[in-house]
DNA sequence: TTGATAAAAGAACGGTCGTTCTTTTATAAT
DNA sequence: ATTATAAAAGAACGACCGTTCTTTTATCAA
């Protein structure tokens, strides 16, 4: 019981790939099937389901994006260094198109699931909230640090910046407009200076 | 040749409203016409493939935001109040529930396409890009009419604007975030103070 | 190396998909 | 009322869907 769950591994990192291109219901067993050099079944047999399936590509991006966005982060002092860095990483991690992933896998399934109840859903919501906790931490974090100011609603807070993030996202990958990144930035800054404007030191 | 324009149209109607539930990729053809208690060929007589149904969809819906979003905010007087107006009307758009819409029927197709060339993903930038269009004009009126600040770059602020609009809806749709629509009035209410802050009256 | 066990393949299922035909029914004009 | 024409239905197509079987092949422990 060794080799199934390796190529397992491979399969979700590829459906992973696929996924923040297609979507999760663009997604098809046969199709990935193809793409992997593997016999539909074969791949079945490794998920019970289709939704299982899809269940576990969000946990893998849940972990990646932990990694990648989250955990560097976190190495930064609280406040401006931490709040900027989480920025930055968001913003690269939806733009990134490399061979693990184009753009964020999670914008599609946004969409895609939030008029349709279930178990993946359930599960987006799940780690969605996470994302968004993460953020209104760092703020609040940062207010505890006295390097924020204390009056700003850090939930607000949370919901502008992953406004900046959705419509970067919007921007660049849908009316490739290149000035998208710049303007995100831009904003972002502006929300930091308001942010920074009344703390205590 | 008129029976047939009315039945089209029926068409349309419905479709728009499940478009905004499952998405223009999530329709299907034989789905509609059982809802509709049409044949399967009978609908698709009415247009030359899915793709063609999908644009006129798209047009349908441009038709029904100008109509809901932006020709009541063109009655109100430049500066704050249109962009206010414009404001609210466009996320009671994203969120409204009635017969013809269960929300943002935009929201799904931004992110269904952003990867998929063809003349559906063309025609969503074309109308996607009007709408833009139509918030950074709105800025841009106002500057003129020296209700804004006249640096603030329109661009900027209407890509800002947006992120309150895609993240207000994604609070609201997957989240069903009950402040969701407070935080937005709030956010956007404070970005309209940095706006006419400067201002020369 | 043998035997248990897990992984992959193969074939088939009922179903739905978009699309193309042909045929019937309804509409509009004469 | 008859006829040209448009709208709708009906049947069928090849393709792919997710899923369930059975059978073959590879892996691992004894």
């Amino acid at each position: 019981m060794k080799k199934g769950n390796a190529t397992r591994t491979l399969i979700l990192e590829h459906a992973v790939a696929r996924a923040s291109e297609v979507g999760l219901e663009g997604l098809s067993i046969g199709q990935l099937a193809r793409e992997l050099d593997l016999s539909k079944s074969g791949l079945f047999g490794h998920f019970n389901s289709k939704a299982d399936l899809q269940v576990q590509i969000l946990d893998k991006v849940s972990e990646q994006f932990t990694r990648k966005v989250v955990k560097p982060a976190l190495q930064e002092a609280r406040g401006v260094p931490r709040l900027r860095k989480l920025f930055q990483n968001w913003l690269h991690w939806a733009a990134s198109k490399d061979s693990q992933r184009k753009g964020c896998p999670y914008m599609a399934a946004i969409m895609e699931l939030d008029d349709k109840p279930g178990p993946v859903r359930d599960r987006l919501v799940e780690t969605q909230s996470q994302q968004i906790q993460v953020l209104q931490r760092t703020i609040q974090l940062g207010q505890e640090a006295k390097a924020f100011d204390p009056a700003y609603d850090p939930a607000a807070g949370a919901q502008e910046m992953y406004g900046f993030i959705l419509s970067f996202h919007f921007y660049k990958r849908l009316m490739q407009d290149p000035l998208a990144e710049a303007r995100a930035h831009q904003n972002f800054e502006r929300f930091l200076q308001r942010l920074t404007q009344g703390a205590s030191l």
